[in-house]
RNA sequence: GCGAGAGUGGCGGAACUGGUAUACGCGCUGGAUUUAGGAUCCAGUGGGAUUUCCUGUAGGGGUUCAACUCCCCUCUCUCGCACCA
């Protein structure tokens, strides 16, 4: 009988679907397992990616409910954002359309893989039995003042037609445009206050740990806090003061400028009326033209322009110069700088540039430091001097003594600053979730009542040519009355980011059909948190840190009681293919390379470097043929065995013939013993066997060791599954072997494990081969083997001879053997008595059980 | 520049707390079977040397009876951050 994964895999798929199970509920008795995998966008195909994160998560749930674990494994779909919108322009249909188009024929192609999800759990996003929980969840944090609105400077994608947030910039281009350059344009948006829990998310990365050590470190430097003091400038004739964060409060006897942001309100103030006004505003003007990336990009001069005004040191009373330079941030701390050029390397290159003195503060503990021999900052530890009361104190003790100073004269107090910035959610698109506001001429700023959510988000408009969005436009959508006088008022057009769904999906899954509210406390208390999260590197900082501040802000709302999302969180690697050029058509997709030319020219075709799959550069294979072709199984398997999850896997066509082959080697061993299997029952231990079945059994409990460490610890399939081929090849040469000592049911018990073992990975081809052995019960429902060490033990050991660190002989000794024993026993070995060579013996170094190395 | 990770056969990758380097798979070579091809099965496969030896985990040094593994230096690659005051 031929190995026919089509047919086999389509009876065991639709015997799981007409079962349900894999359907799930809340169980007290179980110990409960939420495994998840990150929610695809339906882009209308799924791509290796996708095969890779989902087939890993498959094996785990799979592995995890034959332990006996209550699994959770939900499917959905992160449905709305912008490529249903230029779909829908470009083929002239409606995103909606689009969008369930692609669902559809993603959730075929994942039932076609043999996933275990609980798919009476899917949703997607753009439902609004999804979205207006998120409308209500975006209503009471306006209440709690989490939801705030403000004019402000954001990153605007011209090809988005809508604002960014700031994690969204990458190099100062769009996260999803990466040839466009962000511009900076002055809006009115919407803002989460993920600032509020900065604090929060930062701590209790401490405590993750469970997550890699990378994606903590990305999100601590994205948070980026900073322990420094506020201090006070009072600025010279007039009654303000300029406000600047400093982290170095030491140096603050050595400020010899100080330097205010472009976009700092202070400026157009401080300069009314003065000389230099019309020349401070022009460099203003320049500079918040260029865009944020290349003013900020390290090969971008320094460069400034004096105010006019001054303003003074509040320890020295000094009068310092005000400048507008390029390199001061306006979105970090205050917006404003103290300069110490003798101890801040940007400092000093601005000083020298323009003039401006330097004094020293701070000089070497062993040395001492003059201005005038200085051609760099001093940027190290070391003591105060000119300081006043404070001359002679190490700088970094200084630290807090000056904080203490100011704060008694009010000029200035310590404080914590954080790089982070609140999460700016407008989008000026429409095929995302309404945000529930509305604009009233007399009341302002109105949330819409909750008895009138969902705003839904209209189903019969055209599209825009130029993408924008056609809310504004749609007088149906935006007229409304005011909730509070009854008057008309406009409804807010924008609608949110699309991370926001992301953000809270998962709890969502605990209890899709919910009506009463966003979440069922008690599902979601008895499912949350998720015990596995898998999913790509690319969103160690976006999804992942927004979903720990939603889960917080949740939490204060009272929907859950758990602070953190995800328990353990495994990135799994990119699925990297080599990339195919030919000189005359660019790149090549493998099917357009013939032994090695290309199809449409052929010319010869230039192999190029191994690269993430990706359209633009054609390297994909698409996972639908390779299904068609091999199965689901084969594809599962290839994805797990060609290297550990964490790292990236490097596709390889002729790596799945392999895995194929496999399969079929597996399949054969059944079918081609099936008679004499047929005949016995699997050995259960008892009875003595010899030598040759004695080591089968041995071997097979043994690869269940391998294979339970090899998942449980770290996710290794690749290594289990070379553990399970090893086995099928011990099983294979004990039947070729010509003794006739077939010991059927040892042979049975290791083929019955194997079967066992593969199931996870290869779920469908086990179900066959399981009920071939004549089984009612399914793989699914047995419980994960356990393995007896008593049968791990072994008579004899191999204990390898070295002779100065170098392997010379091994021989075989009983295991009972004791140190004395074996050193004996090696060195009456002929080969090791000639590589001693009578040479008198310094060491002997007995490894029980392991080695002996004889030092002459 | 700063931070993190990696470098092992022709290739993907094993080697878990230092103890037989290269498991497993791919490829390759030879053989069997076959009209042929494919498939399958068997044997071999780090490099060198005319055979029971030398050498080998990016390179150099060190610790140790013993180093892919620990320490120091150098090189290369990948990723993240990068005027953060």
């Amino acid at each position: 009988m031929k190995y026919d994964p089509q047919k086999l895999e389509a009876k065991w798929q639709s015997f799981w679907e007409k079962e349900k199970l894999f359907k799930v509920r809340e169980d007290p008795l179980k110990e409960k397992y939420y495994l998840l995998e990150m929610f695809p966008y339906p882009s209308g195909k799924i791509h290796m990616g996708h095969v890779r994160n989902y087939t890993i998560g498959d094996v785990i749930a799979r592995y995890k409910r034959m332990c006996g674990k209550n699994v959770l494994h939900p499917m959905g779909w992160d449905a709305f954002g912008m490529p249903a919108e230029n779909a829908a322009i470009e083929n002239k249909t409606h995103p909606a359309g689009w969008t369930f188009d692609n669902i559809k024929a993603m959730r075929t192609q994942l039932k076609r893989l043999g996933f275990s999800y609980d798919w009476d759990r899917e949703f997607a996003t753009c439902d609004p039995r999804y979205y207006r929980w998120e409308q209500l969840i975006f209503l009471k944090m306006y209440e709690k003042g989490l939801t705030y609105k403000k004019k402000t400077f954001v990153n605007w994608c011209e090809k988005c037609q809508s604002v960014l947030a700031n994690e969204q910039v990458e190099n100062g281009c769009c996260w999803r445009h990466t040839d466009n350059e962000v511009t900076i344009k002055e809006m009115d948006s919407w803002f989460l206050k993920i600032t509020a829990y900065a604090d929060e998310i930062l701590d209790f990365c401490e405590k993750l740990s469970g997550w890699p050590k990378r994606v903590l470190t990305m999100q601590k430097n994205w948070i980026g806090k900073s322990y420094g003091a506020i201090i006070k400038f009072p600025i010279a004739g007039s009654d303000k003061a300029i406000d600047v964060f400093t982290t170095r409060q030491d140096t603050l006897f050595g400020v010899t400028f100080l330097c205010l942001a472009p976009e700092h309100p202070l400026v157009k103030e401080i300069i009314k009326g003065l000389p230099q006004e019309k020349d401070v505003l022009e460099f203003v003007e320049r500079i918040l033209r260029i865009d944020n990336y290349v003013r900020t990009a390290d090969f971008t001069e320094k460069e400034g322009v004096f105010t006019g005004r001054y303003c003074k040191n509040p320890v020295t009373g000094e009068e310092i110069p005000i400048y507008v330079a390029n390199f001061v941030l306006f979105d970090y701390g205050t917006g404003a700088i103290m300069a110490v050029p003798a101890h801040d390397q940007r400092d000093f290159e601005f000083a020298e540039k323009y003039g401006i003195s330097l004094r020293v503060v701070i000089k070497p503990p062993d040395s001492d430091l003059r201005e005038e021999d200085m051609n760099e900052a001093y940027v190290d530890e070391g003591i105060l001097v000119n300081s006043g009361p404070f001359s002679g104190e190490r700088n970094l003790k200084a630290l807090d003594n000056i904080t203490e100073y100011l704060e008694s004269k009010g000029a200035g107090f310590k404080t914590t600053n954080f790089r982070l910035r609140d999460w700016g959610i407008s989008r000026q698109r429409y095929w995302g979730t309404p945000i529930p506001i509305i604009y009233c001429d007399k009341c302002g700023t109105v949330p819409v009542p909750e008895k009138d959510l969902p705003v839904i988000l209209p189903l019969d408009l055209d599209l825009r040519s130029n993408g924008g969005s056609p809310l504004p436009f749609d007088p149906l959508f935006y007229e409304t009355t005011c909730p509070y006088c009854g008057g008309k008022a406009r409804r807010e057009t924008d609608t949110m980011d699309t991370f926001v769904e992301s953000s809270w999906y998962f709890e969502r899954y605990t209890c899709p059909g919910y009506e009463q509210g966003p979440l069922d406390a008690e599902k979601v208390d008895y499912w949350m948190p998720v015990d596995q999260y898998i999913g790509g590197i690319e969103h160690a900082i976006l999804h992942l840190l927004y979903s720990r501040f939603f889960t917080k802000a949740l939490r204060d709302l009272g929907y859950l009681k758990i602070s953190e999302p995800f328990i353990k969180l495994l990135t799994q690697g990119m699925v990297c293919k080599e990339t195919k050029k030919c000189p005359g058509h660019g790149y090549l997709y493998p099917y357009e390379v013939k032994d090695g030319r290309c199809v449409l020219c052929n010319k010869e075709v230039i192999t190029g470097a191994t690269v993430k799959m990706s359209k633009s550069k054609k390297n994909v294979v698409d996972p639908q043929i390779l299904i068609d072709r091999y199965g689901a199984d084969t594809v599962r398997m290839f994805c797990l065995f060609a290297s550990p999850p964490e790292k990236d896997l490097e596709w390889s066509d002729k790596g799945v013939d392999g895995s194929y082959r496999f399969l079929n080697r597996v399949w054969r061993l059944v079918t081609d013993q099936i008679d004499e299997l047929s005949k016995v029952t699997a050995y259960d231990g008892k009875g003595v066997l010899k030598d040759e079945s004695k080591a089968l059994y041995r071997k097979t409990h043994l690869t269940i060791k391998k294979v339970t460490a090899d998942i449980e610890n770290r996710f290794h399939f690749n290594t289990a599954i070379s553990a399970v081929m090893e086995l099928v090849n011990e099983i294979n040469q004990l039947l070729n072997s010509k003794g006739d000592d077939k010991a059927w049911p040892v042979v049975r018990k290791a083929v019955e494990t194997a079967v066992i073992l593969l199931s996870p990975v290869a779920p469908h081809i086990s179900e066959e081969l399981w009920q071939m052995l004549g089984y009612e019960e399914k793989v699914i429902d047995l419980a994960w083997p356990s393995y007896n060490e008593e049968v791990l033990e072994i008579e004899n050991r191999l204990i390898v001879l070295q002779v100065n660190g170098k392997v010379r002989s091994r021989i075989e000794v009983p295991a009972s053997y004791g140190k004395q024993e074996i050193e004996e026993k090696a060195l009456e070995d002929e080969r090791i008595q000639k590589f001693i060579n009578k040479k008198p013996i310094k060491r002997i170094i007995v490894v029980q059980n392991k080695l002996v190395n004889i030092v002459v």
